[in-house]
DNA sequence: AAATTATAGTTGCATTTGAAACTAAATAAA
DNA sequence: TTTATTTAGTTTCAAATGCAACTATAATTT
C-alpha cells in the first residue's frame, strides 16, 4: 500500500466510526433531555435487552450488548440507583445475578422508545435501506473479524 | 414503530458502532505494541494529518480528524512529551500553533504505516471492496446528519 | 470428601474523556 | 482609541473506562 492510501485509510475508517459514535450517543443524550429523560445510550443498551429477556443474568446481558462484565456492572449500579432495576440472586446458582425492571424501568423503557425512533430517524435520514443493511452486515463482519483474529 | 423493530435498532446500530469501534482500537494499539511501537489510535489518526499538512494549526487537525479541538490538545500534549512533534506559534497569528513533525515523529510515522495496513487487512479482511466503500459512505452520511440536524 | 479449576460478578486504581470556564490574542464596533 | 466580540487553545473538575486483582460460588478432579 502506498503511504497515501494509508493515509487514507487511516483518516477514514478509524476516524469516521470514532465520529459516528461519538455523535450518535450525544445526539441520543441530548433528545433524551429534551424530554426530560435522564439516560445515557449504554444504559438504554443494556436496558433494552434486560426488558426483552425479563430475568437475564449480567452475563447474558454482556453478550446481548457486546459489552465486557466491568462495564454490564456498571451499568447495572447506574440504573440500580435510578431504582430502574434490581438485582435478584439466581435462586439456583447463587453467582448469578438476575436483573429484572421495575416498574419505574419499565415506565422509562416506554418513555424512551419514541426518543430512540426520532434518533434512529435523525441517523439515519437519506440513507437508503439497501445501504443501511450493508453497513450494519460491514459492522459485524469487522467485529467478527477482529475477535477472532 | 413497532416496540421490537425500536429495540432491534438500539441493539443494532449503536452497540455495533460501539463495539467495532472497541475492537478496532485495541487491535491497534496491540499490533502496534507488537512491533514494540507505543501509540494510540487517537495518536495516529492526528500523526497523519500532521504529517500531510506539514505545519497544520491545531485547528485545522481538529477539522481534519473529526475531533473537537481538547481532544486536539491532549493529542498534541501527548505527542509532544513523547518527542514526536513541537508547537511552533505561527509567526503572524500569536493564537496559533503549528504543529510539525520531529525527526523521531516521522521516524514512527513510516514505522506505523505497516501497523494500520495489517490493522487495515485484518478489519478489512472478507468485506468487498463495494460494500466496504457504501460502508465508509453510510458513516460520512450519519455523521453529517447528526451535525446539522 | 478435599483440593483444584472455572465462572459470575465486584472493587480499586490509574488513565481517559467531556463540559464548562478560562486565558490570550485578534478583529470589529463604538 | 477604548470597548466588545470572536477565535485558538488550555485548564480544571467530574464522570467514564480499562485493567488487574479480588470475592464468592459452582463444577471437576483426585
Amino acid at each position: 500500500m502506498t503511504k497515501e492510501a494509508s493515509l487514507q485509510f487511516h483518516m477514514s475508517m478509524g476516524m469516521l466510526i470514532n465520529s459516528a459514535h461519538r455523535s450518535m450517543t450525544k445526539r441520543f443524550v441530548t433528545n433524551a433531555m429534551e424530554s426530560g429523560l435522564d439516560i445515557s445510550l449504554d444504559q438504554w443498551m443494556v436496558l433494552g435487552p434486560i426488558w426483552q429477556l425479563e430475568s437475564a443474568s449480567q452475563k447474558e446481558l454482556g453478550e446481548m450488548c457486546l459489552k465486557d462484565k466491568i462495564s454490564i456492572t456498571r451499568i447495572i449500579d447506574a440504573l440500580e440507583k435510578k431504582n430502574l432495576v434490581v438485582r435478584v440472586p439466581d435462586q439456583i446458582d447463587h453467582r448469578i445475578n438476575r436483573v429484572v425492571l421495575t416498574n419505574a424501568g419499565k415506565q422509562l423503557f416506554y418513555d424512551v422508545l419514541p426518543i430512540m425512533e426520532k434518533t434512529r430517524e435523525e441517523v439515519r435520514k437519506d440513507i437508503p435501506e439497501q445501504d443501511f443493511e450493508i453497513f450494519k452486515n460491514v459492522l459485524s463482519t469487522i467485529i467478527k473479524n477482529l475477535d477472532d483474529g
